[in-house]
RNA sequence: GUGAGCGUAGCUCAGCUGGUAGAGCAUCGGUCUGUGGCACCGAGGGUCGCGGGUUCAAAUCCCGUCGCUCACCCCA
């Protein structure tokens, strides 16, 4: 066949799905780098790794993050999981089907009454989420006008592509299957799992950190991608002592300090606690007499259209509007940290003392408020002038009702953060001070089939030792071996060839300088030991 | 969802007062069958994002569309 005359489809190019990307090496070595390097500071707090399922019940996102949020309303990847069995292939034929011959369209009516008769029962026996009653009659009806049809209805196109459309229509959407969702955070299924294998009877507070994809349909721009890598840190547990607070703020400075980043600025602020029986509820308080402030006719029209619409939906969100124009009135608006009940201000103050005590500096900012609706108290972020728009390197908050709220025992406290990883990778790069790169410490040049075994045992030997060892599946020239090893950023050249195996002593050159010495094969372990240095540590 | 900028080889780009493609880097081979980084020579690699229009003729002009990037929104 010739290649004009393949199909469209087998000469199609895919390409990696928009706002998602492949990290190839040697890049991927500064991600491994700094995800070590994180694990190692947080392990070093006596956190430990939890990993969670990348996909959960739409449900608990919407429950946690809040409804109304941009990310939950518009921003999930979600689809319905659906159930196997008779009833989900009807509903692919159903879908699916064109019927134009009048056996096809028998056996629509007939797969349409049989849906409807097994939906019907599984709902009741509850296998399926409850379906629309609604729904079903409609169907019902529809199928009902299609049976009963008269032989000049159904040669009138027009009538049955009506009624086939409306019956697919709603088979479509009839959902058979649980809602599930890619993770947009992973704050709600750390505590779902915290719940649901009753961590709270563990000793302690539990200090969990996780690393892992999580999925956002937003539009991708610098710093924003659609599968994003977040790496985060939990506290749960029964105490809101601020020094836990400031301790989960000190351990990302800590990171911060590992990968060398200079430039950033941790913002913290109190955004007060809702109103609950054992709460004073000082933020809707806030939220009211702010919302008061902006409706002044004065202030309202001085605000953009985005702004104004927030007066309703999220007053706060006024404080953190970028427009250079509203800045000035910002500047005047009542400030939430002089509205604070005096828990939450005690709680405030005890925070700003704790980071003190640790030397850790930070700003104070009473426009730093959270998107997500389960934050109360402290939040903080750190941010770097080197990311552009995006430049919210992590964030992070309190949240003690959540837990609770999503059907855990009473009472258990929680705070956490999450960062960025690709705007922290961003970062070090920008930093400059890093540079992560895989190396391969022995490139083995053999030449002639008597020297291949040889080489084949050595590499095994060496490759035992944790050395990064390449052996070339073909022969090579000599010429050819030592170019391939000098780009490929080798250290160390094995020569193995007809001379080596005459005398029986191998030669070794390092790259570097061009020095090579005569070597004894017994003596080649010891060559390479202590280890060669670090192959993927910060360099400078 | 909104707006702006940009799509030519793997990468960076030239060619754009219309005449059906070029450079550098990279890759592979040779000069060079036991000594790399250099040099020289050569090769492969592109339906100029895609579709339509104008024209004798379109990478070039016009329209549409898709994609990428950045910003807004929102957020890590």
């Amino acid at each position: 066949m010739s290649e004009a005359a393949k199909p469209e489809n087998e000469r199609r190019k895919f390409r990696a799905i928009k706002g998602t990307r492949d990290i190839l090496p040697p890049d991927s070595a500064l991600w491994n780098w700094f995800e070590k390097t994180a694990r190692s500071v947080m392990e070093s707090y006596n956190f430990g790794e939890i990993r969670t399922p990348i996909f959960e019940e739409t449900e608990l996102f919407a429950r946690s993050i809040g409804g109304e949020t941009d990310i939950v309303a518009k921003e999930m990847f979600s689809f319905e999981d659906r159930a196997s069995g008779r009833l989900a292939e009807l509903k692919d034929i159903i879908v699916l089907r064109t019927s134009k011959s009048s056996a096809g369209l028998r056996a629509f009516i007939a797969e349409a009454a049989e849906f409807i008769e097994l939906a019907t029962e599984s709902s009741r026996r509850r296998d399926i989420p409850s379906v629309d009653e609604e729904k079903i009659d409609a169907l019902r009806s529809n199928v009902a006008a299609l049976e009963k049809a008269s032989h000049q209805q159904l040669v009138d196109h027009e009538f049955v592509r009506m009624l086939s459309n409306a019956i697919r229509a709603v088979v479509y959407i009839t959902a058979l299957g649980t809602f599930t969702t890619l993770r947009p955070e992973a704050t709600a299924s750390v505590v779902r799992a915290y719940i649901e294998h009753g961590m709270h009877t563990r000793p302690g507070d539990q200090k969990l950190y996780y690393v892992g994809p999580m999925f956002r349909r937003e539009r991708p721009q610098k710093g924003r991608y659609r599968q994003f890598c977040q790496i985060g840190a939990e506290v749960l547990g029964a105490s809101d002592a601020p020094a836990i607070d400031a301790e989960l703020i000190q351990m990302l400075t800590d990171l911060l300090e590992r990968c060398q980043i200079e430039k950033y600025t941790l913002l913290i602020n109190s955004i007060g606690c809702p109103d609950t029986p054992e709460r004073k509820g000082c933020r809707p308080k806030y939220v009211e007499l702010l919302r008061a402030k902006l409706r002044e006719p004065e202030i309202f029209s001085k605000l953009g259209a985005d702004s104004q619409r927030r007066v309703e939906t999220n007053p706060l969100r006024v404080m953190d509007s970028k427009l250079p124009e509203e800045q000035g009135i910002i500047e005047k608006l009542p400030k939430i940290s002089e509205h604070l009940c005096a828990d939450c201000r005690e709680h405030y103050e005890e925070l700003k003392k704790e980071l003190k005590l640790r030397e850790v500096p930070f700003t104070e900012s009473p426009r730093l408020v959270r998107g997500l609706d389960y934050y109360m108290r402290t939040t903080f972020e750190i941010t770097s002038p080197i990311l552009g728009a995006q430049n919210a390197l992590c964030g992070g908050g309190r949240y003690d009702g959540l837990v609770e709220m999503l059907g855990g025992p009473k009472g258990i406290k929680g705070i956490g953060f999450a960062l960025g990883e690709d705007r922290f990778i961003d970062a070090i790069v920008e930093a400059k001070k890093i540079h992560a790169a895989r190396t391969v410490d022995v490139f083995i040049a053999w030449m002639g089939e008597r020297a291949y075994p040889t080489a084949v045992r050595l590499a095994h030997v060496l490759r035992g030792e944790k050395h990064t060892v390449e052996l070339p599946p073909e022969e090579m020239k000599f010429r050819k071996a030592l170019e391939r090893a000098d780009k490929m950023g080798a250290r160390y050249v094995l020569i193995i060839g007809e001379d080596e195996i005459a005398s029986d002593m191998l030669t070794i050159k390092r790259l570097a300088d061009g020095k090579q010495e005569k070597i004894s094969e017994e003596a080649l372990v010891d060559f390479f030991r202590p280890p060669v240095p670090t192959k993927e540590g910060p360099g400078s």
